[in-house]
DNA sequence: TTGAATGCAAAACGTTTGCAATCAG
DNA sequence: CTGATTGCAAACGTTTTGCATTCAA
């Protein structure tokens, strides 16, 4: 149940979190605008704002819950963090995202940093990419 | 000068568009938001107007005269494209940008496409870091 | 009971746009 | 001269905030 999840990450479990959970964690897009998560709580019958869904979501997110990403310009994009990390992959034409993983490019990250004299903390890395050998063009 | 680089990259040389290219130029931080190009235009005693300078930085983003950035949440950032790609450090400390090329990195990122049916096009790889052995903490 | 969380509407933020005036070629 | 470019102010979409109300513990 959401209720423990919440209550494990330090938060109330009051009915809007408990709501946007539930919505995160079964949507079939896992990436979800905050947009579009307070369209899928009023198709659900869930009168909740959409204050409140920015708000959930940035809790969420410093509870370590969900992952913020912004892509390119304009919104944030949340996903339910599952424990393994990942990169996307955007395609161009469709705007379909791909997840993936390169343990060498981690390493050589770590190295970069490492080599500036720095620690890595976090980064962001995605690939804008187009279908191969198509006239599929935005 | 810079009026020959604006006709060579089809635009019209405007008082503007000069101007500009010169902040962007000339600039310590080769990393500019458009209200930071504003304000250093108004410093020299050029009046150009905001919307100008958010128009005039898309069309050399088109031109290729400069590239965007959307490091993390708000505004976007520009930097004068001097032909060399490169990608960057983002230090969460002091907010200092390290710049940084990695050819393997560049290879897994063609062959990750690839592999996934896609040609890649574009991509953003930032690394937030922080100083190694220090208690710097944002 | 009581401080935390919510809803609403209003504000803020960076950015874009419509339009009349101005400018480069 | 003439279409391209500019300035201004108003509009935009996303996100945040103030405040009175409601809720979980």
């Amino acid at each position: 149940m959401e209720k423990q999840e919440l209550r494990k990450a330090g938060l109330k479990a009051t009915l809007p979190r408990v709501k946007i959970l539930q919505i995160m964690d079964s949507a079939d897009d896992r990436h979800m605008s905050a947009e579009k998560v307070y369209k899928a709580l009023i198709e659900a019958d869930n009168d909740i704002g959409l204050a409140t869904v920015y708000r959930v979501l940035a809790q969420f997110e410093s509870a370590g819950l969900v992952v913020r990403h912004n892509f390119d310009g304009g919104h944030s994009v949340f996903e339910t963090s599952r424990g393994e990390h990942h990169d996307h992959m955007v395609c161009m034409g469709t705007g379909k995202i791909v997840e993936f993983t390169n343990h060498e490019i981690e390493r050589i990250q770590k190295a970069i940093a490492d080599k500036h004299g720095y620690e890595l903390v976090d980064h962001h890395h995605v690939l804008y990419v187009r279908p191969k050998n198509e006239k599929a063009k935005k």
